[in-house]
RNA sequence: GCGGGGGUGGCGAAAUGGUAGACGCGGGGGCCUUAAAAGCCCCUCCGGGCAACCGGGUGCGGGUUCGAGUCCCGCCCCUCGCACCA
């Protein structure tokens, strides 16, 4: 037979057990002579776009964690065929990027080709896996004939104002040596690799993705997807509700005073600042700027020159991490003052790092009594702590041990004609009576920032855009595009921050597409998160090399119905998605402005206590158990360890089980009987299981689906019965979600020649599901006192004194029951 | 600190406010077999009891309810995001 049989734990084939080697490659060979996976894009009524998460194909090879995600949308996909729809389940590799850059720097080999094996490999896992993919479909984002696409992309940005170029502060990673998005960068760390990432000031692409943050937010509400993927976007996305003060700033410097100009008109302010508590400003004592705040050299005065530029220089050198978790207060005075516009009078105007120039305005007005961290900086430095809100019953000249920031039913207090006004109320007649006088705002801030999407890399898409001297940067025309990666042997990185492509000047060197001047290429790559905010729009048109995505095809297939993939994509992929779907929306090239109707973030596997990483070094490579238990067994135990939604515990002991389960599957078809009839319990039990395996597949209930099929085995089964073919023909269609060979198979030996993929789910008939009589629970004073068997239907009356006929029940019921409570079909509770 | 998800047998886990522990793993006993494997049957939350049964039990403390793993209030712990966000 085959090498199971040489493996020591493995089941050996006998004629009580299948030999998933065998006819999981007489299947997947079938499929593919069939074309049984293949999807016809132009004709198949009811189109359902099942979309997976598209994999960074990496050189271990698909892990488990991979397959868990693929499995259960693969059984989302079948399932919906199953239910009568043309399913489309298409796959694709993230290819590009740093971490494929990375592997390829550390084996010394070119990505170019490194990259096309471990797609090769990849492939042939996920064939393995028994995965309904349509691979005639497949996208590869480092295909020129695809990233032709994802730079038309940027040249429609371009058009359309939402891409520019700007000398930016930008978060900069040493060890990696490029640029990082915001999104990238987790607690002053470099994502990717944990290096603490830098400052610099570059001039880098950006993507105007902040001019879409109101909307990207309220679509949130329409949307169907899994609560905790819509919270992280609203935090991220962090929308809150202010007011921008303006402030006078008075000497030391006299220039100051006119130097800015206000879109308020007159009068001028000097300083402006963002805060959620205008009601509370009454208790601004002082200001603090942001250290690399552009007033602070103008308002600095000549005799703290040299102490404001030391604290600037040395929160300069100081890390990010260092800055955010290091919370201590530190900061220095720049000898300058600002006039309050509620109090009128001077308050003194710092510098300290906790003041972050990346939000808001970077500048506060610090009120002390109403804020932890103003507090302790007034603590620490001296500086006024006043009392503004009060809770009910608090006398206004209270001290203040500690700040008071609980706004709720607290008014206000010592802040003139404000003074009991509640701080809900307070917060709009604060913000109007200062804008007035010329000295507020009230406005909306987003936390989310415009998207850095260039990279000083090689291994990406080369951004499409040629500088000229005389007409600034020009897009490369849709014509001329792609702009294809030139194949260099020196792509290594250095930290001058400029790209490897930089050095190649007979590639970047090209003539203005407007003028025909000298012009010279962009040499930065886009993020790779770009190639795949539109991939899904690819697929249905991945045959078509003359348009990104065809008219027809994305109006039939999309928005992608079913999306399902990873929680750690929630802030980045799944945003920048949203974003770009909005745009090309805009520009009139799509009909929808929201991607994915549907999105469920799956679980993840854990193993021996972590999340399976390759730094945790407990991954697990798939082809062991592939050869070992078969693909089916392997796909069923991974949705048999826990909920889909939740993830679960890896262990090897489970797998057996499913296996079993499989086996028993086996025998019960081969050994099913054609003569006689079906038993009628069997039957029931049989509709039981047809209407709970539908329900819970279709909301992705997998482990108890699977849980409600094995119940079902131990009744088929029960006492070593042999089953009735009718027993056990749906149960093979039930199955094939799951396991799709051995259900192919079964269904075969059943008779039928065509694929049981398309022999649709089987009939559920509510009237042979329905039990007649039924285990009724008796309780007494809500204490289960035994189970009556009783017709389905009883009526309390009967049901109360079928109770009383039993001894155990009847000891408990000294008197008349005060209380009859009856729950028909469930429970009976006697209250005495 | 803020937000999400959790905490149930030896283990993975089930339970529209209605019989807690389905299903599976592991463990124990039995049938079949020359034997093994496979298959089949029974037992397996804890304590007491020969048994029928009785008592206790879903992180902790309260509450609502005829009835709470589930709802409410106050905590503890684990986990994943975000974090000096003004």
């Amino acid at each position: 037979m085959t090498r199971l049989s040489a493996s020591s734990d493995a089941p050996v084939p006998t004629h009580d057990s299948y030999d998933p080697t065998a006819i999981e490659a007489k299947w997947q060979t079938r499929w593919r002579e069939r074309g049984t996976n293949e999807t016809d894009i132009a004709a198949g009524p009811n189109p359902f776009y099942a979309l997976m998460m598209f994999p960074y194909p990496s050189a271990e090879g698909l892990h488990v964690g991979n397959l868990f995600a693929f499995t259960g949308n693969d059984i989302y996909g079948r399932f919906q065929r199953l239910q009568g729809h043309t399913v489309f389940e298409p796959m694709g590799f993230d290819a590009f990027g740093i971490h494929s850059e990375n592997y390829a720097l550390k084996v010394g080999e070119h990505p170019m080709r490194l990259i096309p094996r471990n797609v090769a490999n990849f492939t042939r896992q996920l064939k393995r896996a028994g995965l309904m993919i349509d691979w005639r479909y497949a996208v590869d984002t480092t295909d020129p004939a695809y990233y032709k696409w994802t730079q038309w992309v940027f040249v429609q940005l371009f058009r359309k104002g939402l891409a520019y170029r700007k000398e930016a502060a930008v978060n900069w990673c040493p060890a990696d040596k490029t640029v990082l998005a915001n999104e990238q960068v987790i607690a002053g760390a470099c994502e990717r690799c944990g290096t603490k990432v830098e400052q610099r000031f570059l001039a880098q692409w950006f993507f105007r993705i902040s001019n879409y943050a109101e909307r990207l937010l309220d679509n949130l509400e329409h949307l169907d997807w899994s609560e905790t993927t819509l919270t992280a976007q609203r935090n991220w996305i962090g929308r809150s509700e202010g007011a921008e003060i303006h402030f006078v700033v008075r000497g030391p410097s006299s220039e100051v005073r006119t130097s800015r100009s206000s879109d308020l008109g007159a009068p001028t302010s000097d300083l402006v600042v963002f805060t959620t508590r205008p009601d509370t400003i009454f208790g601004a004592t002082y200001m603090v700027l942001a250290p690399e705040h552009p007033l602070v050299v103008r308002i600095t005065s000549p005799d703290r020159r040299d102490s404001v530029q030391a604290y600037r220089d040395d929160t300069a050198r100081q890390d990010i991490v260092a800055r955010k978790i290091n919370r201590e207060k530190t900061g220095v005075f720049t000898g300058s003052y600002a006039v309050n516009p509620a109090t009128g009078a001077d308050i003194p105007i710092w510098i300290a790092d906790y003041v972050l120039m990346d939000y808001g305005t970077g500048a506060i007005m610090a009120v002390p009594g109403h804020d932890e961290r103003d507090f302790e900086f007034a603590t620490l430095f001296h500086l006024p702590i006043v009392r503004v809100t009060a809770p009910e019953g608090v006398p206004a000249d209270a001290p203040l041990a500690e700040p008071f920031v609980d706004d709720e039913g607290a008014h206000l207090v010592n802040s003139a004609q404000f003074d009991g006004t509640s701080v809900a109320h307070a917060k709009r007649k604060v913000t109007e009576w200062l804008e007035s006088r010329g000295a507020a705002k009230a406005v909306v801030n987003f936390r989310l920032h415009d998207w850095c999407i260039s990279r000083q890399r090689y291994w990406g898409p080369p951004i499409p855009i040629i500088h000229c001297d005389h007409c600034g940067p020009q897009p490369v025309p849709e014509k001329d595009l792609p702009v294809v990666l030139p194949d260099i042997p020196d792509f290594r990185p250095d930290d001058t921050g400029i790209s490897p492509l930089a050095r190649h000047e007979k590639w970047y060197v090209v003539p203005c597409p407007k003028c025909g001047g000298t012009g010279r290429r962009e040499t930065d790559v886009s993020d790779t998160f770009l190639d795949s905010a539109w991939y899904f729009l690819r697929y249905p048109s991945a045959d078509r090399d003359d348009v990104p995505f065809a008219p027809e095809a994305t109006r039939k297939w999309l928005p992608v119905t079913s999306y399902i993939g990873g929680n750690e994509h929630a802030v980045l992929h799944l945003m920048y998605s949203r974003f770009i779907t909005m745009v090309l929306h805009d520009m009139g090239h799509l009909h929808f402005e929201e991607p994915f109707t549907r999105f469920r973030a799956h679980g993840h596997i854990i193993r021996e206590g972590a999340k399976m990483s390759k730094t945790k070094g407990n991954i697990v490579n798939p082809d062991r158990y592939f050869e070992q238990w078969g693909a089916d067994a392997f796909r069923m135990y991974l949705m048999f360890l826990g909920p889909f939604q939740e993830g679960g515990d890896f262990r090897d002991a489970g797998i057996s089980g499913v296996r079993s389960f499989l086996n028993r599957l086996w025998l019960a078809v081969v050994d099913a009987r054609k003569d006689g009839t079906p038993d009628a319990d069997v039957l029931r039990k049989m509709h039981q299981t047809i209407r709970k395996v539908g329900d819970d597949t279709a909301r992705l209930s997998y482990n108890t689906a699977i849980a409600a099929m094995m119940e079902y085995m131990n009744t088929l089964r029960k006492g070593d019965r042999t089953p009735h073919q009718d027993e056990v023909r749906p149960l093979v269609q039930l199955v094939a979600p799951y396991a799709p060979h051995v259900a192919e198979e079964l269904w075969e030996k059943l008779g039928n020649s065509s694929s049981v993929m398309d022999g649709g789910w089987p009939a559920f008939d509510a009237a042979l599901a329905r039990e007649e009589f039924i285990q009724l629970a008796v309780q007494v004073n809500g204490k289960l006192r035994g189970t009556i068997s009783v017709p389905r239907d009883i009526a309390q009356d009967a049901a109360v004194t079928a109770a009383m006929a039993e001894h155990q029940v009847a000891k408990f019921v000294t008197s008349p029951p005060r209380k009859v409570v009856f729950v028909p079909g469930r429970l009976l509770n006697l209250v005495v």
